[in-house]
RNA sequence: GCUCCCAUCGUCUAGUCCGGUCUAGGACGCCAGGUUCUCAUCCUGGAAACUGGGGUUCGAAUCCCCAUGGGAGCACCA
């Protein structure tokens, strides 16, 4: 039974499926737009939850109340969605296992952490940051190993207990125990630590009379109680997945299952920030790329099918998508691939699942705005020709910057070059009749009909005539010194999609231009 | 510094788990030719890689070890 191979192979894949629905999170903090990065691990999990039938849950770890904004809690909800990367459980549609904010959940932590300070697996430090961070420094440069010093540890509980209750600030510290720690990662197998190396990190901290709980603590607890299975995050949380699973085992509560994959690089193959330009989806929409583009760039990133397709719907993704096709290795951001997937999902509309047309609002805005101040009318149709016409030439990166030079004749009278209008070896005459020519094809054309395909098909219908008697047609006697006059370049967009832009009044105003300059010898 | 992770064309990657079918496949980019009124698109072709060294084996891109390189982590951030 060979065509029964690769769906028992994508089952064998990952067998967990086979029992068990997967419940997996992403748990961004606030703290910036929607990153690039955490864009792509909600992809891979939101990919991982539909093939699987599982839930996908949008946790915030918003504990850092310094750095936690609304705005960026908002941010994150809306480039989601604009992705196409929708939650079944977290803030806003809420769920079974709400709050989905770590700071509505203060008390669920603080009751996971009595009982560890009773039982002193965890106990109250006293250190000051300042002697801390000393401590660290001298660590680091003498070579020892990086760790909390463990000045704390031996303090009396009871005492300790005390101090905390009346000075209202500490922090609590988890007694490492120190064992060797091995976990199975989906993608990688087993990856072993010292415990000894962690030294007793830091689960929460007193402020008042309130617990605020810490990222390890705060996910360990949470997972758990979201009924977590699995965990697809980005590597650089490799060494906080041994952290959070001993405290879980301390809580007696339950691990989900891990799978590492790695980080997005720039250019330079160093993390990607900000000084390598666009690091945010906003920014990138915000540039005018389609939702879709982004979509099926980010998940090629460190994801691969097995075969040779390219391009993806968010469904087709969907249906292809399994764990070990995650890569191992980091994948550098390729931004003229990016601009070729937005090339691919322009030219196909019919694909898109967001927006029927070519032009993206945020697109269209960018539009209009380099058109500011321009005398034409300009029409939608007509903005989402121009976007498609330039779009198809260029990269988006570009497209301001080239409105306002390369293709400035879509908005000014271009000026034009008497030689240039010139095709091969036509005489003046020849120029001036092709014009004329063009004058009387178009005239006739109601501004309604003034369209892109009308144009192409009665110009195209008159190249084809105007030919030298007895020699195959040379369109180019027509068509080349029209899209001179039109453009006023040796290279530009055809005659028909200036026209169709330009409009009517325009097309003819400059035809007849042209004639002007041709009959008019300097 | 210590710990962990990673290593195929410039880039994303297939192939690695189960060594031979790999004179290493695809895509982006690049180069050349063709189609086309020019440019772009499109089509065809091309250059381009198994990090190095040791093993194991009849045979290694594939398994093992070392080296080198790259990345990440070592907070009262997440």
């Amino acid at each position: 039974m060979p065509t029964l191979l690769p769906a028992l192979k994508k089952l064998l894949a990952f067998p967990s499926a086979l029992v068990q629905r997967p419940r997996v999170r992403i748990a961004p903090s606030p703290t910036g737009l929607l990153h690039l990065g955490t864009a792509r691990t909600a992809l891979f999990n939101f990919l991982f939850a539909k093939r699987y039938g599982g839930t996908f849950v949008l946790r915030i770890e918003d504990t850092d109340i310094e750095r936690s904004k609304p705005e960026f809690e908002r941010d994150i909800a809306e480039q989601l969605r604009w992705l196409g990367i929708s939650w079944d459980e977290g803030i806003e549609t809420g769920g079974a296992f709400g709050p989905y904010r770590q700071s509505e959940r203060l008390p669920i932590y603080e009751r996971y952490l009595q009982p560890l300070l009773e039982h002193d697996r965890a106990y109250f430090c006293f250190c000051s940051e300042e002697t801390l961070a000393a401590q660290r420094e001298t660590q680091r440069t003498s070579g020892e190993i990086q760790r909390y010093s463990g000045a704390c540890q031996s303090l009396a509980p009871k005492e300790a207990r005390q101090r905390a209750a009346r000075e209202k600030r500490a922090i609590v510290r988890l007694r490492m125990p120190e064992e060797h720690f091995a976990f199975e990662d989906l993608v990688r197998g087993e990856i072993a630590f010292d415990t000894v190396l962690f030294g007793d990190i830091a689960l929460a901290k007193l402020d008042g009379k309130r617990f605020f709980p810490l990222y390890n603590f705060a996910v360990a607890v949470d997972d758990a109680e979201m009924r977590i299975t699995h965990v697809l995050r980005g590597d650089d949380h490799i060494a906080n997945t041994p952290k959070q699973m001993i405290i879980a085992r301390l809580l007696g509560l339950s691990s989900p299952q891990y799978a590492h994959f790695s980080m997005i690089l720039a250019q330079d193959r160093s993390k990607l920030s900000k000084r390598h330009g666009a690091t945010s989806v906003r920014e990138l929409r915000e540039a005018g790329y389609f939702p879709e583009t982004i979509v099926n760039f980010l998940a090629l990133l460190g994801w691969n099918p097995g075969t040779d397709q390219e391009l993806f719907t968010l469904q087709e993704l969907i249906d292809a998508f399994t764990l070990d096709g995650i890569q191992s290795g980091g994948a550098i951001w390729n931004q003229d691939k990016l601009e070729w997937f937005n090339r691919q999902w322009l030219g196909a509309p019919a694909r898109r699942w967001l927006t029927h047309d070519a032009l993206t609002p945020e697109l269209e805005k960018k539009i209009v705005a380099v058109l500011a101040g321009n005398r034409w009318h300009v029409r939608k149709e007509t903005i989402a020709t121009l976007a498609a016409t330039v779009l198809e030439r260029a990269p988006l990166a570009n497209v301001e910057e080239l409105l306002a030079g390369e293709y400035r004749y879509f908005f000014e009278k271009p000026r034009l070059d008497r030689e240039l209008l010139r095709w091969k070896d036509m005489a003046d005459e020849d120029v001036e009749r092709a014009l004329d020519s063009a004058k009387e094809i178009l005239e006739p054309i109601p501004e309604g009909e003034w369209t892109q395909n009308r144009l192409e098909r009665d110009l195209m219908a008159a190249a084809e005539s105007l030919s030298v008697s007895g020699e195959k047609p040379d369109r180019g006697r027509l068509l080349w010194p029209v899209r001179v006059a039109l453009s006023g370049k040796k290279q530009s967009p055809g005659p028909f999609d200036i026209a169709a832009i330009i409009g009517k009044e325009e097309t003819l105003a400059r035809i007849q231009e042209a004639q002007n300059i041709i009959v008019r010898p300097k």
